[in-house]
DNA sequence: AATGAATGAGGTTTCATTCAT
DNA sequence: TATGAATGAAACCTCATTCAT
């Protein structure tokens, strides 16, 4: 009984370690050379075991990605506990949500980016596609519901919540996207700068118009 | 001497359509299962002859999506140069500009920004990553010129150009890849609400606070 | 850890079979049409397994000529071993090996000779051209040593017993050269009588003119 | 008519032309890298053109070594036309017409080598192989009948002449063959004193043994 | 549970040769 | 005659996945 507890605590580890292993693979060799055979090696596991813990490698990374989403629901949910108590710059906390769990693991965001891509997404199995697509929508629903809270108190203009989420949010994927770009191109770095005047623009778009 | 010619125009025109059925396999499979095998059934040519105006198939894309920016370039141009008769909503027209760019060809917008990703640049030749470079960049100038512009005249508040012309531009760029993924996760289609709202927030985030 | 053993035992006689299946090639169909494939085939093994055992086909032929010269280096070794018991007629147990050498496995012979040709070494990675001169500069040190003790016992005339080696040496392979390309052109087969004629020039000519 | 033949001799000078780039592309590049292509660029050709004069890429190549075999021939033959006067030195004249033929054009005598092995000669069309063998058959005899004039006139010992000629031929064979390994191995440089000391060896080992 | 071994199914690229002009 | 264009036929190599122990 107690043995039964610690096999199934063992497999997480286990499955943690593989999930760890193939993000570092990907952070050093991108995803098209993260081969099964790489990630096992670096998880010092042979690549036949790496089948006993996951189907199929994309499931390893869907699992990765869900992880990564995790954290990004952790921080939400957090916010939107704290909503009552942050007063007028919810905006700014909001963005600030999102620049942390950017800056937590930037290399788990750039693997859920490019995987939330249509064509990653076309190729995975139902299931696998239907998982990806809860760990989305959970982060989705959060920020609808703080967008909503911003609305009703009157914090932000009246609109769509679900949509002023949707644009908040995309807002700073884009510059993500882009720094991205930059980064292997011209090798610049972190665009702060972008990020700070998107914001600005953000608040002065978003506040109420007292108008008069 | 005629002949030349024609052989030059026949060449390109041998191009255009590798490029066309590049684009078409692309649309129909996905970048993955884009292979010279089926770029060429589809172009109705041997692999081979592939090879013959393209050293490699990266090539081949990079030619795509350069094609693909060009036109972007054609139809930012023209905005710069209509800048003046446009009066006061440059912003709107910007932001048209972009949504004709996707709407025009949406497939190649897509190929353009999964290639675009730190991923596929990475493992990019050296003169083939100058190349998307250099088609990137020649945009980038011209959206910073009309941002400018904006500035200047008063249409936009103050602030970098540069800056705020990235800032526009991701805004758009991130309501497309959320668009791409919700297309294929849940079937949604296009968001133009969100991009109405985006719009209508940068509009109000961006103008001249005549304060009072 | 018999385990262990075995497997690697059993590895090492798959590699075996490799080498052999590729010699087997090599003598049914030259080396041009020797493909892996072929290869796998004969070693009824797949294609992909061959490449679990040898890194590239220049790989696999460099280990079959690596076999092909050890051979070699042990009955140069062995003739220099015997060297004190020969007494006089050390060129011809020296010309024996050769002859033995050559007849223990004439395709294997020809293989090493065809691929120590400029044309061919020059297209080996660096790694895989450092194990073909390792293995052979084995050979010519024994060589060396062989033809020193003779001309040191006074057996051989009085010269550097390096480059008198190497005429040795050459004096033979050059006469299977010539064997051949004749068998391929004229049909005709071993060349005895020139081996022999050769032989017997080379005595003459090497030993000691005890003048007078 | 006198078109004909300008015709035919522009027709002879294009031949010339291309087996004079292949040879050159050749050199710089060996045997494996030589293509077609190639061939026609440093001829100034188009690849097309080159099989208006020559049906395959074998066929240019054994017309290369046919030439290179004729320049041989004449060597042979003037030697063996100045045998009279020689006098004692003849097998010295012989060594170095070798000699004269390497040194001419080291390239192309190693190209005749490699082409002269079971390898290539294999996979000649039956044509192409007996061109090869006439090619190589009339020095053959040449060296035959330099070596029987030797016999005869008591320069060399007694012994089957065309035997004998193999046995010179090929002691020079071996030392050019294991130069190039080397050349391309160890980068070491061309073995004249390997050379000599065959030589003398040869000498010694031939000459009549005027005994006592 | 763990793994070494094996493999099927491609993928990109090269090149001698032919054809239409 | 000359050639630009086209191609068939391979060749080498990779990798996710399965199997036997």
């Amino acid at each position: 009984m107690g043995i039964a507890e610690r096999r199934k605590r063992e497999k997480l580890e286990r499955k943690q370690t593989i999930l760890k292993a193939a993000l570092s693979v990907y952070e050093a060799e991108g995803y098209l050379a993260t081969t099964m055979e790489k990630i096992a090696e670096r998880a010092e596991l042979s690549k036949a075991t790496l089948y006993l813990y996951f189907k199929t490698k994309d499931e390893i990374f869907v699992h990765v990605i869900g992880a990564n989403l995790r954290n990004f629901s952790e921080l939400l949910e957090d916010l939107y506990r704290r909503r009552i108590n942050i007063g007028e710059p919810l905006l700014e906390s909001f963005w600030d949500v999102f620049k942390q769990y950017y800056d937590d693991n930037p290399v788990a965001f750039q693997l859920t980016l490019y995987y939330y891509q249509r064509e990653m997404i076309r190729y995975l199995s139902v299931p696998l596609r239907k998982v990806l697509y809860r760990s989305g929508s959970k982060n989705v629903k959060i920020m609808h519901k703080i967008a909503e809270y911003g609305v009703n108190k009157g914090l932000f203009k009246k609109c769509n919540p679900k949509t002023l989420a949707e644009v908040i949010w995309t807002s700073f994927l884009g510059i993500i996207l882009l720094e991205n770009s930059k980064t292997v191109i011209s090798q610049k770095t972190h665009m702060n700068i972008t990020r700070d005047l998107a914001m600005g623009i953000l608040r002065q778009g978003i506040e109420k118009v007292t108008d008069k």
